[in-house]
DNA sequence: GTAGGGTTAG
């Protein structure tokens, strides 16, 4: 009769998992069977040792090591079967791949699973990335054999919906809790919250949280990830401070969250609050900590004590360094990034797909086009894929280095693409003066259910600034309120502006700034200002001119124009009182700057540029260039270079 | 035997 319990319990379990489509994948891992015991007899006493070998299963570290003792244990005869597939589970279980496919098959053979086999179980598949979810079917079952779930059994079953993100069974799971009178444990609770905290729901996190009085290190550090993780990083900080008010004291994994938050609030004097904290406290400098620190730091915008962090960061891996290069990005150090991942190359730390990201996006603000080249084909030796984030930072490297025929060669390449990577080839073609191309390109986007967002008008409305469009810019620039539901910003105002300027309809952006909804910026006024220059409307240019001075009076910018302004209008008189103004309150124009990449090394120059340490001789070639440029009677060219 | 950690794009 229980063998044929047994039988039934076991063909319920296939077939539903067989209707769940779970490969069984015990062959690879040949789980052996008890039916072909050693025929020879080994010469010790084996039954001394058979308690050892469960010891030894409890202990074992890795599936090999498991399937090992298993299989020396069937060998010797072992009759207490039951006690070693519940053991087999339950080292399962506690591997960090807990294999759930190898437990399941011990599982299989048990005749009467306790709630502690069915925790075990549970927990093997709740560990499994692809198929946490699997484990309600034994939890099901485990119902059905009149199983009361205990304080094991849900935070186990939580943790799964936390890993598939699986709000609707949490739900579940929580209403069950209640029931079961499991809600106020803590480790339920903690779990709970993770589960909403994940899924994004932070109302529910918060309403567990209060929901018990009972709250540890855990149930604080969750809270506060769960506003930090949502984009609520003031809350977040309050509940850190909260927490400190209760008396419980930060470790280590909450530091890191709270540091987190505060390089998400850029807030260096929050943030070397929490640094001093760390010290006061004596908390270990692990890498993590130190990690969050660097990170902290230069999104803080203190590449100083960034760089003395990660300088004395005893163990450092490759998150540490993604830290430096990626921070650095976003600071604009863009050489400096470049040097950083330099030093990680000479000390043989293998970069990953985020280093890359980093390097290709200082690579597209430099324009060092061979550098960029150069990573693309790291990524074809190391097979990894130009999608997703580095497909679309290698998209936005080729745009901006002007290889726009590389870009959209990667851009085709692309399995998987999203508004990040149509925007960067949109704008990237806009840039590079193919905007007819940008507008085709922007037509493919509702074909294939991607939306568009903000930036992605900036780059419609330049193509069509560029191309002189005016009607379909505007079209375009109504549609992002009407259809897009996109608040225009400051800069689509200005985009608007450029293109009734750049078409000679000066009066029409004049009108258009004075009427629009927000405060024009320098870029607007900037922008009317250069339509002004470009079709020599003298008088509107200056009073454009004075409201940018009352915006930006330390900028040469707005003089520089007006004084070009009236030399176009042949008012050289006022040209030169625009000049004197300058001079009276000491201003200089701002001197350009280019660079060059020769061998990977980015060298900047300016105007009379003196700062290379062979400058001598690069003018004394420059001389010469010149004297061979006259020669041929080029003598225009000849004077600018000179 | 159960819970919480850092870096990436236009």
């Amino acid at each position: 009769m229980r063998k044929r319990l047994f039988q039934v319990r076991k063909l319920t379990c296939s077939f539903k998992i067989q209707r769940l489509g779970i490969i069984m994948k015990v062959m690879s891992f040949s789980f052996p069977v008890s039916s072909s015991p050693s025929p020879t007899p080994p010469a010790y006493d084996l039954q001394l040792h058979k308690f050892s070998f469960i010891d030894r299963l409890k202990t074992c570290k890795s599936l090999e090591e498991l399937r090992q003792i298993h299989t020396q244990i069937i060998k010797s005869n072992f009759h207490q079967t039951q006690l070693l597939y519940t053991t087999i589970i339950s080292s399962c279980s506690v591997f960090h791949t807990s294999y759930p496919d190898y437990a399941l098959s011990a599982f299989q053979h048990l005749l009467n699973p306790t709630i502690d086999d069915y925790n075990a179980i549970i927990r093997c598949f709740s560990n499994s990335k692809s198929n946490s979810l699997d484990g309600f079917l034994l939890y099901n079952e485990m119902l059905r054999n009149g199983l009361i779930p205990n304080n094991f059994t849900i935070p186990f079953l939580l943790k799964a919906c936390a890993l598939s993100r699986a709000i609707r069974e949490g739900m579940q799971i929580h209403a069950q809790s209640i029931k079961l009178g499991l809600v106020l444990d803590v480790y339920v609770k903690n779990t709970l919250m993770r589960v909403y905290a994940v899924c994004g729901v932070i109302e529910a996190v918060r309403k567990v949280f209060d929901g018990s009085p009972q709250s540890d290190l855990v149930s604080w550090t969750t809270l506060i990830q769960g506003y930090v993780k949502m984009g609520f990083a003031q809350e977040g900080i309050q509940a850190f401070f909260d927490m400190c008010e209760t008396n419980l004291q930060a470790d280590e994994m909450t530091i890191v969250i709270v540091l987190s938050a505060c390089a998400r609030l850029g807030d260096p004097h929050l943030g070397k609050r929490i640094h001093s904290y760390l010290n006061e406290n004596k908390l270990n400098r692990d890498v993590f900590v130190g990690n969050a620190l660097v990170d902290m730091y230069l999104k803080c915008g203190d590449v100083e004590l960034a760089h003395k962090v990660f300088n004395e960061m005893r163990m450092k891996n490759v998150v540490s360094w993604n830290s430096m290069i990626s921070g650095l990005t976003q600071q604009g150090e863009y050489k400096e990034a470049l040097s950083v991942f330099r030093k990680m190359q000479n000390i043989g730390v293998k970069p990953d797909s985020v280093t890359l990201v980093g390097v290709l996006n200082s690579c597209a603000n430099l324009g060092v086009l061979e550098m960029g080249k150069w990573l693309h084909a790291y990524m074809d030796m190391n097979q990894i894929r130009a999608d997703g984030f580095i497909g679309n930072a290698l998209v936005d490297m080729y745009t901006k280095c002007g290889s726009i025929d590389e870009a959209f060669k990667v851009f085709e390449g692309m399995r998987h693409k999203d508004v990040y990577t149509f925007t960067a080839m949109i704008v990237g073609f806009a840039m590079n003066g193919q905007g007819l191309s940008a507008l085709d390109l922007f037509s493919e986007m509702p074909k294939m259910g991607i939306k568009p967002d903000e930036v992605t008008f900036v780059g419609v409305l330049s193509a069509c600034s560029h191309l002189g469009l005016v009607e379909e810019g505007l079209k375009h620039f109504e549609s992002m309120s009407t259809v897009y539901n996109l608040v225009p910003q400051a800069e689509h105002y200005g985009c608007v502006v450029d293109l009734f300027g750049r078409s000679g309809l000066v009066r029409e952006a004049e009108e258009f700034v004075r009427n629009m909804p927000v405060e024009p910026d320098e870029f607007i006024w900037g922008a009317l200002l250069s339509s002004c220059r470009l079709h020599g409307y003298v008088e509107l240019g200056r009073s454009v001119m004075e409201e940018l001075i009352k915006i930006e009076p330390e900028k040469d910018g707005a003089y520089i124009l007006m004084s070009n302004l009236y030399s176009s209008a042949n008012r050289w008189g006022d040209a030169l009182q625009v000049r004197k103004i300058m001079k009276q309150r000491r201003m200089k124009k701002i001197p350009g700057c280019s660079s060059i990449e020769l061998g990977g090394v980015v060298y900047e120059f300016q105007k009379g540029d003196k700062s290379h340490p062979k400058s001598k001789e690069i003018y004394l070639l420059l001389d010469d260039i010149t004297n061979h440029i006259k020669d041929y009677g080029h003598s225009m060219l000849a004077n600018v270079l000179s």
